[in-house]
DNA sequence: CTTTTCAGAATTGTATACAATTATACCAGA
DNA sequence: TCTGGTATAATTGTATACAATTCTGAAAAG
């Protein structure tokens, strides 16, 4: 075997993940183990380590008849916003007390990669700016536990969040709250990191849950 | 093989993780996978299994020389306990609007078995039925995202937990809390379970750490 | 005495063979 | 035609063999 920095499982359970919260395979769809060994070229050891780890996230579930596809439904996103709202503010405050510089020229490269490609109308690249922002504020509060408790929640917005950064206005509100929020973070405000935090989760709430029919 | 309904590696996984988060395992303890091979006397696939699961919950770490012990620390705890605060409550109040007789029965009865479980001064069963009632509400909440957040977050409070309700004065107030917990929700109120939940939850908290020293 | 090199031991990652259960389809009989 | 049963296929669960990397310790060189 090759030197390989990331496990296959682990590239499985990235692309699976990917794939699912990306809406390729629609709710009630059933794969089965071996479906996946031939379309990925690889054995069912990896496989079925993504799988479990799938099902931890409750994003699949496994059946006699196969993995049955559960995907993230429009309930889910209601419930999900309700918790983002009252706990992803504290992962701003908390980041605002204890950034350090570097760190915030991490967080400061997102945001203006963002705004870069928000004129360009590139949903795509904006949206992955936007995840990245938010993924940095949960690691740099320090809370390892408030980090796995949002990630998740972040990454089943995926599929909706792409539909609402298409509408180019919201991207630019979008871009624009990040910078405020950038600004209090950098100033070491947590009160001001926090409030500005969930008005924006406040935002995206409401254009996303607008926009989707499901 | 014979029937079995629950699998191997699920076993291995509810063990592993009640013997790491109640503390049998020293925080920095490196296993390795053969040395539960022959402790457990299971394959590695199963165990593996086990594995990949714990470390998507950061109870443990894979590395080159083993399967290193992370356990919850101190700081884990206030961490999970900010978040607690703030979401459990929301928990009890969906639990308010929307839970059935059948299930407000089970809850009536988990909480009925605490409170017979306190006078007899048996710290492990009133945790047992203490852990249920809280798990009875996150499940009854209908919110999974909510509910797959505040599991975790409630399983790392085990080993600290057993302590708290050691202390027979603090158990008798805890029961007393989920009674109004209970009635809060059995009168459909989500403003009075969601209260009465933070109050409780505070409670909790500061019991727990005062009393934990680590 | 210290440092470096190298061999082997220990460990995880991956593939595959086998076991057991469950679903499916076909056939027989009423 | 419908129902029931049985054999076969499909699927996941488990064990094990093999690959590749990494750690460890001892020996050799300076």
């Amino acid at each position: 075997m090759e030197h390989r920095t990331v496990s296959l499982a682990e590239q499985v359970f990235e692309r699976l993940e990917n794939e699912i919260l990306s809406g390729k395979f629609p709710r009630g769809t059933v794969l089965t183990e071996m479906n996946l060994v031939t379309e990925l070229g690889v054995s069912r050891t990896p496989i079925r380590e993504a799988i479990h780890r799938l099902e931890q996230e409750h994003v699949i579930e496994t059946t006699t008849k196969g993995i049955l596809i559960l995907g993230v439904t429009k309930k889910d996103l209601r419930d999900i916003f309700e918790i983002r709202l009252r706990i992803e503010g504290l992962a701003s405050a908390e980041a605002a007390k204890r950034i350090t510089d570097e760190e915030l020229a991490e967080l400061r490269e997102s945001l203006e990669l963002q705004e870069f490609y928000v004129p360009k109308n590139d949903p795509e690249h904006v949206r992955g700016m936007d995840s990245l922002f938010h993924r940095l504020i949960y690691r740099f509060s320090g809370n390892t536990a408030l980090s796995d408790a949002l990630l998740p929640l972040h990454k089943k917005v995926m599929k909706y969040r792409l539909a609402s950064v298409s509408d180019h206005s919201r991207a630019n509100s979008s871009a624009k709250e990040h910078r405020m929020i950038y600004e209090a973070i950098a100033n070491h405000d947590p009160e001001a990191a926090e409030a500005r935090t969930v008005e924006h989760i406040k935002n995206a709430m409401e254009h996303i849950l607008k926009e989707t029919n499901e």
